[in-house]
DNA sequence: TTGTACATCTTGTACGTACAAATTCGCAAG
DNA sequence: CTTGCGAATTTGTACGTACAAGATGTACAA
């Protein structure tokens, strides 16, 4: 076969630098491998074919050769040849870690989610870790950064810090899917991003809620809804679309949007609560927490659930069958979120063109907190 | 300098197998290190050394080297010499993972302990791998193991599977230590293995309890205890503490004793619960779970809480203040105990001399479901 | 068509030589 | 006592040779 070209190639590498013969082989050869001229699985050329090629002895190419050997880079086969490592094998697929990035850890939802991703990923040899964003940008930034840096999972399930509002990490998120690092998202997801999510139908879910409390024979139907979370904008979109199929007005004086902050402290914003109440018949409250802070608050003014107001929400969380008032409420799938993000993450990791994203059916369990209103 | 002896043990190590003789030198110097014979830090022979003491070539001995210096026992300093290198460091105080090991992950307490764990860890650079035995022994096994096997973590947080039984696992706690990865039990331990722990003091906590239900006036105090689990155990200890100072009878017919699964679904046990409730005026609660379910199972009773029967119980969790009758409870530091643990972890990796262990104080909160008796 | 033996090519082991480059240490000069 | 120089020591690079051992394909025989 004809060699002029390596010749000449080889000639130049040579003359560039003043470092050892054996290092400017390693590096010709790296190039070699990275512009694709070596592809993974191929065979190299021989020692003897190096040394005449370079004109070097056949000791100086073992050096080189052993030195890119080390580094996992080529395999050496007695007798047969030497081979260019296929690396993707040697590096993705390997792993057997995953990250799991939340938010918050609250109280009901998140425990039997990661318990479900656990589950699953224990069983096929994964291990899990898991970092917390305490719903902070700054935070999500330095962690998925840690993420990238490290370069050790196999993948990542995340939930999405603010999903309701910009979000400035989201080159990493591009950073991310050009490394090829498996990702789905849980619970929220950003539309723009073309990147997998796994959660319930939150849009179906406002349009089902609202739905019930129409056919409960309410009109003035107002409604509480998070608004730094993605999944409070669809709930409020699925309550615009029932409000508008059943032909009823929407009252914005009705609607208030809070912030998770608020979420954990409703009664900071107990005037406003009040005035958004004072005239609906029935409210669609965000989640279970909400409504359950919702009912001592309007307790302790005497305003009683479901006797002058229902009300209905999502999650059906422990909260919902805790207090006096039991909750009409929406489920959760909780473990089977998790558990389905783990099982879709994996063939993903297996396939990097499945599409992990599901969403979960929705349907509503009736209880004392609604109320027929004639 | 004297070299009669390597001699000998060289020709043996050669005439044992048929294989390279680079390789046999790597053998023979991999077993100086083992042996401790070469020492951390210090300098080996020189290849001069070698070639004479093995009387093979000089570049066989560097061939053998070049093994050892690619697996990172050895470093080359040209012009000075072999070093050999100092493991401990190379490996243990590089890594930056830590395993934390739970068993259930319930609604209250897990999670924020566990966010405890990862905002000091997180702060230290440190990434939190979980996993969780579902209070199986079995698993605990497999997930132990894993981390043996894999050992590339810095340190462990464990929360003990079943501490109040005897523990099959015993052996891999022993195999941890030996390979000197640092280890802290949380909520519960073993007091036969010397093993740092965070925890509440919980005899105290069964003591301080039963003495409160004693100083409002109440004699005859039954008991609810977990088995399956030291922490039960301890509680109980303090328990009998109390009645002991202050003189009264331990009726063992009013002392419960259920398993982490019974505590689920307490009123599978109402037989028994009616029974043992039966002419006491007071009752200890293994924690806020099981007083929660008990006053709803008692007020299908009849029986009101605290009117005929006074409780308190241990965690001061959510679900103290959720219910209509709002408990006397033990706080437990929940994130505070995390963050305990994760700081004497690092401690304990920084210096493994270090006695990680801590017991949080006891206080009491008097709520509503403790009444004066008279 | 199948199986065996052989030539040939490949990498592996092993020895030897020579000189380069970095470090160390002793010795002499200041 | 300090500094500087040079010799000695140590590892690094580079070449060469020789034979061993494993893989592969071809020619030939059954």
């Amino acid at each position: 076969m004809g060699d002029g070209l390596p010749f000449g190639a080889a000639l130049i590498v040579n003359m560039e630098k003043n470092s050892p013969k054996y290092l400017e082989l390693v590096k010709w050869i790296q190039q070699q491998i990275e512009t694709k001229e070596l592809q993974p699985g191929q065979k190299m050329y021989s020692e003897n074919k190096l040394k005449d090629m370079f004109g070097v002895s056949r000791q100086t190419v073992r050096h080189a050769i052993s030195v890119l050997e080390n580094e996992g880079l080529i395999r050496r086969v007695q007798g047969s040849g030497t081979y260019i490592n296929d690396n993707r094998l040697a590096n993705l697929e390997k792993r057997t870690r995953v990250s799991v990035v939340t938010t918050y850890v609250d109280g009901y939802i998140f425990p039997r989610t990661i318990q479900g991703i656990e589950n699953v990923l224990f069983e096929q040899g994964y291990s899990v870790q898991i970092a917390f964003t305490n719903n902070l940008n700054s935070r999500e930034r330095t962690i998925l950064e840690d993420i990238i840096n490290r370069d050790e999972v196999a993948g990542i399930i995340m939930e999405t810090t603010k999903s309701g509002i910009p979000n400035p990490n989201l080159h990493l998120y591009q950073e991310i899917r050009k490394r090829r690092i498996p990702i789905i998202f849980i619970n929220s997801y950003y539309p723009l991003l073309k990147i997998p999510h796994v959660s319930i139908n939150d849009r179906m879910a406002g349009r089902r809620v609202t739905r019930h409390l129409i056919s409960m024979g309410h009109k003035k139907i107002g409604g509480i809804f998070k608004l730094d979370d993605g999944q409070g904008h669809l709930r409020y979109a699925g309550y615009v679309d029932a409000m508008n199929e059943a032909g009823l007005d929407i009252d914005d004086t009705k609607i208030l949007w809070v912030d998770t902050e608020d979420v954990k402290h409703l009664e900071k914003s107990r005037e406003k609560l009040l005035d958004r109440v004072a005239g609906c018949t029935g409210l669609f409250c965000y989640n279970d927490e909400v409504a359950f802070s919702l009912i001592e608050i309007l307790k302790k003014e005497g305003i009683h659930v479901p006797e002058d107001i229902s009300l209905a929400s999502v999650d059906d969380s422990e909260l919902a069958v805790l207090g006096d008032v039991q909750l009409t409420s929406v489920p959760h799938p909780m473990e089977h979120l998790g558990e389905k993000a783990a099982e879709n993450l994996l063939k993903m990791i297996k396939d990097p063109t499945f599409d992990g994203t599901y969403e979960f059916d929705i349907n509503i369990i009736q209880r004392d907190s609604v109320r027929k209103f004639k």
